[in-house]
DNA sequence: GTCTATATTTTGATAGAC
DNA sequence: GTCTATCAAAATATAGAC
């Protein structure tokens, strides 16, 4: 495949990416999108044969994005708390565009599951990248009985955070909440080793 | 006005209501209206001359129930602790709804802010019912100063639970959340308390 | 690969008969 | 008050020229 080809392709994902993310699935139309990229609504079919392919394309280049960020977080810190806290400040990295939209995720994963569409457990397998890697951050941290529960946890309230926020298009809701959220950590951590010191020694 | 006029223009309401709630807004059209109703398309503009007024009407019949939700839940109970877990049950009662299409409050609000839509603010004052209501009851538990604060954050982790329990269709994620709910007020009704006696006696 | 032109359906909305 | 008929715009999608 020649390399113009994938060009086009890669930036009609990409438009369409965000404007998914800022009007929802089924508010975004091709011309919408044509109009973005500036190719014809004609051209669009040569990429993308439906409407449902290209938010298929959507979906698997956020997975393969959130696995990225999640590789980072790995990478930049070395205990399950500052890798828990990297999750919580996401919100305060992407204030400017959650107090407006939304999260990427929820809404995408809202929408389509209200709709009963083809892709929703598509779109839900973005929360389970988060759910499964919190889940071993937080057994590390030594709560491994309760390690899901506690990472639902903190993704409900991710989720009422974002959503909340961009009803308010209020900034300071999300550090107000972020801030209880690191509290909430905190508050793990020391649980969480306590118990752990009891078996050894 | 004759009365089989009004019965009509509540049926529709009604209809539309549920519809927005299970399919939302935009999503929602004159046809499918008319079919739940049993109108031709034509009559539907009797009634209403725009999708907008239809909307401005179930908003209002939504602040209105929610007005006589909340001064229920006042004559039945006496404590604001007690006023307090009636809002969180409610999400134990609706589970069944809330579990496929969200909460109705929060999907509404979240789709017309997100589209910057005329009617955003007023859907907004279904929140403010709520967070007016509750913040009353923060401070008659005892917390003045951060009311406001403890009622935002409440309806921030409903939503939260609303959310993630409409993507899941989990009813189990609704229990959990809202027994770590209920421990939550427990935990305000005690701090409460005890800065109020402090002054007194 | 990209375009124009077009087909088909659905949308919100109007006109006018009954 | 309710209907049928209709409009104009926008949607997804296809055909075919270049």
């Amino acid at each position: 495949m020649p390399q113009g080809d994938k060009a086009t392709r890669e930036r009609i994902v990409e438009a369409a990416d965000q404007l998914i993310y800022r009007q929802g699935y089924e508010q975004t139309s091709f011309a919408d999108i044509a109009a973005e990229v500036d190719i014809s609504r004609g051209n669009f079919y040569y990429h993308f044969r439906t409407k449902d392919e290209i938010l298929q394309a959507v979906i698997a280049q956020r997975l393969a994005a959130t696995r990225q960020m999640l590789a980072d977080w790995e990478a930049e810190c070395d205990t399950p708390a500052g890798r828990i806290g990297c999750y919580i400040d996401m919100m305060i990295a992407n204030r400017a565009l959650i107090k407006h939209y939304g999260c990427p995720v929820g809404t995408l994963s809202s929408e389509l599951a209200r709709s009963h569409h083809a892709l929703a457990a598509e779109a839900g397998a973005l929360f389970k990248l988060f759910r499964i890697w919190l889940r071993k951050q937080f057994a590390e941290l030594g709560h491994k009985t309760e390690a899901d529960a506690l990472a639902m946890h903190l993704i409900t309230r991710s989720q009422g955070i974002a959503a909340l926020a961009s009803v308010y298009h209020s900034e300071r809701l999300i550090r107000r909440e972020v801030a209880l959220l690191h509290d909430w950590v905190r508050s793990l951590v020391q649980s969480g080793n306590g118990r752990r010191r009891r078996k050894p020694s």
